[in-house]
DNA sequence: CAGTATCCTAGGAGATACTG
DNA sequence: CAGTATCTCCTAGGATACTG
């Protein structure tokens, strides 16, 4: 529930490419979703497991799905400032058919590979 | 299953929009994927319901799917040429990540609206 | 720390025309 | 009918630098 976010969260080179057909939203929002899982996070925390997304694409993601619901936005009135991202019960609620797409690419990877070289070689 | 396709499959207003965030590979592959859900079809059958999609782009999709192994395609040797998709096994599997994502969309999509007006709102 | 502000580029997608 | 072949446009996304 606490524990910080690992930097090869989102590392496995079978995902990295584009065998994964299924997509949710734009290219970053089901990380974002997975990231905010297990409880709020901070900014620069997120940036970690994203590959260093750049501030400028992480502050659109993440003001997307506060417009759509999927989280809300936490500015403490602190110094040095903390703003924290958290999940709202829609924005976990999509987490189900994430998780259906994710078992779905599980399993048929293997298929989806072996379908592209067959196609490769003729 | 083997009713012609409606050209209005896809005019649902409430779905034109941005309001589904999860998305099926590119722009039109999920529809492709309904389209071919009751049987095979030809190509210019395909473009009544996609919204007279250009041949060069309907031609893309059909190719990215073939090659990732959701459909066959297969020429029959007459004249007028015709050519008919099908979807295979792997293909027909995603229809079950879709459904889900379909009913979830259908479930959530007032809330989704509701969000992005009040957000609107400030 | 948590962002803005600028600038720039690749490629997804459409319009249009032509062909075996 | 079932596609190619060109051309063009838009914008999601990235690089870089700066700020309250």
């Amino acid at each position: 529930m606490r524990e910080p976010l690992r930097a090869d969260m989102f590392a496995d080179p079978d995902c990295s490419g584009r065998l994964q057909p299924i997509r949710f939203g734009d290219k970053w929002s089901g990380m974002v979703l997975r990231c905010l899982e297990d409880g709020p996070r901070r900014f620069s925390e997120l940036r970690v497991p994203l590959h260093w997304i750049t501030p400028k694409v992480l502050t659109e993601t993440l003001r997307a799905m506060e417009r759509n619901g999927f989280l809300t936005r936490t500015a403490h009135a602190e110094n040095p400032p903390r703003v924290e991202y958290e999940l709202t019960v829609l924005g976990r609620s999509a987490l189900g058919p994430m998780n259906v797409a994710c078992d779905w690419a599980r399993e048929h990877l293997p298929a989806l590979a072996e379908a592209r070289e067959a196609y490769e070689r003729g």
